[in-house]
DNA sequence: ATGGCAGGAAGCTCCTGA
């Protein structure tokens, strides 16, 4: 089962990009963000065209996650329970008997601003509402957009960054402790090129000068990871014309069964 | 030096993203 992550910065703008991509790769479930759609302007019909059911929960504008898959997804909750928040940010779906929780974390803006509490707050509930995932399903995969590059060897240039938001040492302490849950980061469970990233700013030719971060990831808990058998970054859509600012991630589960 | 892109909503400029 091939599972995949990507901020879309807009499905409107990037379902065509999306459409290519799936119809191309053989991918079993895409968690999206940032789709900054409402809920009645999901495009259903273009997704189920290609063999994808898809779940979502969005608002105007801002945030919105949704959950593609192949096959068909059982035990939708939007939301983190204990956390009332009206941006839609978090869904999770039980697809072939794994849990998979779509996310996208807060971005923070600034260490001194009230984005960056609020993205304290939300992830610490995130890891107490995850902690019962995980007891609950067991087979359990978050994939998403952490806004968090979890060590310096994620950063195009760590001393430049040091200590601000995405890299500073509060969020990479709760990224961890997210991991010490019992989950581990796909990605790094394989030799990986150095200066590999998700993210690059649209300013400055950050893509084409190699500055990015690697910000989007795919955990997957401790009884799955040695079901993992590759996780790697799509950096080639990125390159294309009208770009998300993020490329895709995707990971690759050998499921018995 | 706080810029630089891009998307959305509004409406000819602002907010947000990371």
């Amino acid at each position: 089962m091939k599972i995949a992550t990507w901020n879309v910065n807009s499905l409107k703008v990037r379902l065509g990009q999306l459409q290519e991509w799936l119809a191309r790769e053989a991918i079993d479930v895409v968690c999206l963000q940032e789709t900054k759609l409402e809920d009645s302007a999901f495009p259903v019909e273009a997704l189920d065209a290609l063999g994808y059911h898809s779940s979502f929960t969005g608002q105007k504008t801002y945030n919105g996650v949704a959950i593609l898959s192949r096959y068909p997804a059982e035990h939708v909750e939007s939301g983190i329970p204990s956390f009332d928040d009206p941006q839609k940010r978090v869904l999770s779906a039980t697809i072939c008997g794994v849990r998979v929780v779509c996310a996208y974390v807060p971005n923070g803006q600034s260490v001194d601003s009230d984005k960056y509490r609020y993205k304290l707050e939300w992830l610490s509930a995130f890891q107490r509402w995850l902690q019962s995932q995980l007891s609950d399903w067991g087979r359990v995969t978050v994939l998403g957009d952490f806004n968090i590059a979890p060590e310096d060897q994620d950063v195009h240039d760590p001393k430049a960054w040091e200590g601000q938001v995405l890299v500073s040492e509060a969020e990479r302490a709760a990224f961890r402790g997210i991991c010490e849950l019992g989950f581990r980061d796909s990605f790094r469970l394989f030799p990986q090129a150095e200066r590999s990233f998700t993210w690059w700013d649209y300013r400055m030719n950050a893509f084409r000068r190699k500055m990015g971060l690697r910000i989007d990831h795919i955990l997957v808990s401790e009884i799955l990871a040695p079901a993992c058998r590759a996780c790697t970054i799509e950096t080639g859509m990125r390159a294309l014309e009208r770009p998300s600012d993020h490329a895709p991630v995707v990971a690759e589960l050998a499921l018995e069964s």
